[in-house]
DNA sequence: AAGAAACAGTGTCCGACGGACACTATCGTT
DNA sequence: AACGATAGTGTCCGTCGGACACTGTTTCTT
């Protein structure tokens, strides 16, 4: 299949010379470059001169970006953690948090992992990881998928707002709330909501109002099977 | 601000010749070129030559490609539907299937909003349409924002699961069930979870779960609040 | 010891992209 | 009729991913 780069370490040769780079070094050189300056200045000629070799001597190791980028998510995504599976509820909102974490801490990968791509072995394990959490509730097996889905696009669709807000420059809610104050006249009902939200004060909720709402529907599903 | 683009039609000069392309006319063609080969094939070139122009002549209309798709997007969300308020429970649930349906029939779009762009009276009307509704489920303005939020991020979680299942050749539940059936053993849940779902025959439910289990979610902590 | 074979890295070239800029063509106004 | 504002074109540039032929290096085989 195509994504095999991401499962088996290429063997090493007995023959020639010793390669001067690995996909780990190349990967982080890449992961460095996106964590800093965004997926967009992630170039073959950047990611290769920061480790001191031509564009070209890339295309021994990665067979083109698109191989690059998913080395990079596969790496900066990370090992799942290893999460105690007795109280399902507390286990997946655990899960949910440190999935939030691998995403915010490198927020390209939101970008990086749109459209078909290969799949590896972490990403794989993220899900295996919340798979081994949910045969506690007695759902259906069609159900925990679903389950698993609609946690996994909650934590995905949040670290893309916390990406968007990262620049201040360009900043969703700021906008928002400019384009409010121009043209307030044709979104009563939204300038209303947003004046009431700023006068209760709570702000960046989003993620864990989301996420209980999630979890106390899947809890009331879970007591419609049990009883 | 960096949206005008969006709110106002530009002034129709009286000098000059007239002016042979509008913004309308260039965002269908690229919104053509987008819904039939992807948001890649939308290059400056397409959009022009598909006109009957130059590429350079779409810098009379629009100051970059920023700009164009900025106005595909908005142009292809479209403008938001009245749903009636009475049952906010079933109003949500009708916003959020036809927002869906806004994404499905155009899937480049969940790439094009991704990362900061300029705000359109499109987009800013599907988030009235959602604050006209919630106001009488008696929960605070930050609820309210947060609870649209939710539903926002799983539509488009959803539509970017939908998006990459869109082409055959690249379908990620594929790719992931022949990971599993080459490296099973390590993902032993994962596997017991597929096999499962693959007996009770359950497919492609996962927006309406998601759905449903978020909107019970909101219900109980609307019930909380009332009583 | 001497090729031969396999491998690592480089230099050069290409087409496509977004876009800057100077140019010509066309129109209403004076 | 002349002018000036506007519309559209032609040319050029830097950067991107990548194909391909090349040189240099290491080790196995004879």
């Amino acid at each position: 299949m195509s994504s095999d780069f991401l499962w088996e370490g290429r063997a090493q040769p007995t023959r020639g010379p010793k390669p001067a780079l690995s996909l780990e070094h190349i990967a982080d050189a890449g992961i460095a470059i996106a964590d800093a300056e965004g997926l967009a200045a992630v170039t073959m000629q950047r990611v290769a001169a920061d480790r001191g070799f031509t564009k070209m001597s890339l295309y021994r190791y990665v067979a083109g970006k698109g191989e690059l980028v998913a080395l990079m998510v596969e790496r900066a995504i990370g090992v799942p953690p290893a999460i105690d599976p007795a109280d399902w509820r507390a286990a997946l909102k655990q899960w949910a948090h440190q999935l939030l974490d691998a995403y915010v801490r490198h927020p390209w990968t939101v970008e990086a992992i749109l459209g078909p791509r290969a799949v590896g072995p972490n990403e794989l394990g993220w899900m295996e990881c919340a798979a081994s959490i949910l045969p506690s509730t007695g759902l259906t097996g069609s159900e925990r998928l679903d389950a698993i889905g609609v946690l996994a696009g909650h934590v995905r669709a949040i670290a893309q707002q916390a990406m968007v807000g990262r620049q201040p420059e360009a900043d969703l809610t700021a906008e928002i709330a400019e384009q409010l104050r121009r043209h307030g006249d044709r979104f009563p009902a939204l300038v209303a909501t947003m004046a009431a939200a700023a006068a209760d004060g709570g702000h960046d909720q989003a993620f864990e109002f989301g996420l209980d709402r999630i979890l106390d529907g899947l809890d009331l599903l879970v007591n419609r099977r049990g009883g």
